[in-house]
Formats: structure tokens, C-alpha cells, sequence
DNA sequence: ACCTGAACACCGTTCAAGT
DNA sequence: ACCTGAACACCGTTCAAGT
């Protein structure tokens, strides 16, 4: 029964959720297929262009129904979908903002982004400016969140008692700074 | 004539300089101090350890006059700073966001922004939240933009023609937001 | 205080060859 | 189409021992 890419894929991501990042190797990948470490690359051409097809998995597992009909509402809406899709997969905003920042995939939030605030009347120069500073705040947000929740359970580092800034409330400060700009 | 901890800094700091987070190994530091791997652990106890003290020495390399009395500007001089001494170096975005967010170390700035805060009379419940959406949004942007670069660099990515949006702007957004809610 | 030498347990990737 | 087997060129870290 030979492994196909959706095959190889649920199982890479599987071993991230399990045992994050660092867990997620070609061989160990291969052991978990039961099969050479050299015959995923029949399925993927690099690590590289695994890690970008996980992140795009990580996006469609987190969709949800969108709801809201004002821009500053659809624009939570989107945030709030991106950081829940990080946040469900252990190391998951670290793979999705790494894979987006190299431009290998992921771009499906800041593209709905966009969509919202042209559709909002924002002026142009400032939807690509505005889009950018919205995802730029959810995978910082979501990375640092994930890296403190990791470090705790791994010991050694005393950040715990400190607790994370609500996200809703960095994310009203960036839309009200948006607001401004089009009333 | 025995290597000390800061040289093996300095020798660190310009491995990656010279070829990115890729080429500072152990091993290479090793050959480049013409040492065994195994010596730098009398310097460092772990690569962990040695990457918060390049984070540092990067943001201590970066530090700049500042002039600014009003507020919103002296947030606007420390954000600078951060991003002008990140981008000084190769991946330093990459390294000072990583150590940051594993709280190791790379703190200052944070730190800095807090004061500012603080003394403009933001609420207290907002200064946490503030200062981390601005170095969010600091990190991305730089991470995002030296990313890019390197993309472009290496070949095999087009994201080159689409040039990335201004800091500045995105940190007005940021900063008009909290401006709403001092005055 | 600083370092060697050797080992341990790993990596990603390539490539000819098999079925 | 999918995989094996073997190799290549690497990693971080530990540890007894040396000077």
C-alpha cells in the first residue's frame, strides 16, 4: 500500500503536533511511513517545500464560518481565525510565519485581509501597510504566546508567572489607529 | 594565547554575519577560534546561551543618541533603534525575536518602551499590551523584510518586485491608536 | 582556566538501482 | 509510481583526560 503526499503529509503534521518543531525530521518522518528517509522525496522535493504544504494544512484545518458584515469586525474575524489555527498545532505559528515570511504559501489570511480593507475604503497605499501590521501582530503574538507555553513545559525559564497581554486588546489598538484613517 | 568569552562573541557575531544563522555551528565557531567544538562549552554552556549573548551584543552594537521629549516620538526613536540594529546584521531579526521570545535575554528595548509608557500616562493595563504590539509589530516587519532579502538573494523566489511597506506608517497606525487613548 | 580526542546520537539530501 | 540501500557532508553535546 504505497504512501501518497495527503498520506505523508497527515503523518508530518501529526509528529509536529506531537512532539513540535524539532520532532519533525525527515527520517523520523520515514520510520513513521515505515519507509526510507529518501522516499519522501519522491512525495516532496525538500523539507522546505514540506514545511510549506504543512503550513497551508494548518490554515485549512482552522477555517471557520465567517460572519460579520462591518470591516473592523471582519477584520477580528480573520485575526482571530489565524492565531486559533497557530495556536492548535504545537509550534504551529512558528512554521506558518516562517513558511509566509519566505513566501512559500500561507497567504491566505493576508490576502483576506486586503480583500476587507479595499472593500472598507481604505485608501490603497495603506491596505498593504495595514495588512501586513495585523499579521505581523497575530504571528508575534501567537509565536511568543506558543514559545512561553513550550519554555514552561519544558522548564528552566521563570516567565510564567507573567501572563500574556490580551490579544483583543493589541488588536483594538491597531484597528482604531485604522479607523482614524477612514472616517 | 587562551580564547575568553568575548572573543568567542565576536568570532560568533561574525560567522553570522558572513553567512546567516545557518553557518553559526558550533563546529565552524570551533575551527574559526582553531579549537575543538567541545572547548566552547567552557565559554557557553549551550548554543541556546551563546545566541542570547549575539542577541545582546546586537542590540548593544545598535544603540543610538535619543533626543526625542514627546512621547510618541521617543516610541518612535526606540523602535528605530531596535529595527536599525536587527537589520544591521545577518538574521539578526531572526535571532533577537527567537531570544526574545524564549525570554533568554534581548529585553531592553521592551523594557524601554514600558518606561515611556508609563510616564505618558497610559493606563497601566494597556503599557504591557502596548509595548508588546509595537515590537510585534518591529519584529515582523524586520524579520518579514530581511527574510525577503534573502529570498531574493538565494534565488527561487519572486516576492522581490512587490516592495515592502513603509515602517513608519505601520508604526503610526500603531501609535495613533494609543494616542486615542491618552488623550 | 582552557583545551583535546573520541565518542554518541543524530541531521538533510543525492543517486543509482530495484519493483 | 514508489521505494531501497548506501553514501556524503554535516549537526549539538558529553566527558574523561590533559596542560
Amino acid at each position: 500500500m504505497p504512501n501518497r503526499r495527503e498520506d505523508v503529509l497527515a503523518h508530518a503534521l501529526s509528529l509536529l503536533d506531537r512532539g513540535g518543531l524539532a520532532s519533525l525530521t525527515m527520517r523520523r518522518l520515514g520510520t513513521e511511513l515505515e519507509v526510507q528517509p529518501s522516499a519522501i522525496y519522491h512525495h516532496f522535493e525538500s523539507k522546505q517545500v514540506l514545511l510549506a504544504a504543512v503550513a497551508d494544512e494548518i490554515l485549512a484545518r482552522g477555517t471557520r464560518p465567517r460572519t460579520a458584515v462591518a470591516w473592523p469586525e471582519q477584520l477580528r474575524e480573520i485575526c482571530a481565525e489565524l492565531r486559533h489555527a497557530m495556536l492548535a498545532v504545537t509550534d504551529g505559528a512558528d512554521v506558518v510565519a516562517t513558511v509566509w515570511a519566505f513566501g512559500l504559501g500561507a497567504a491566505g489570511p493576508v490576502t483576506d485581509l486586503e480583500k476587507v480593507l479595499t472593500d472598507a475604503g481604505v485608501p490603497d497605499e495603506l491596505v498593504a501597510v495595514a495588512s501586513r501590521t495585523l499579521v505581523h501582530y497575530v504571528f508575534g503574538h501567537a509565536f511568543e504566546e506558543q514559545t512561553a507555553r513550550q519554555a514552561v513545559r519544558l522548564g528552566a525559564v521563570e516567565r510564567s508567572l507573567e501572563s500574556l497581554p490580551d490579544f483583543d486588546l493589541g488588536l483594538d489598538l491597531v484597528i482604531d489607529g485604522l479607523r482614524a484613517r477612514v472616517a
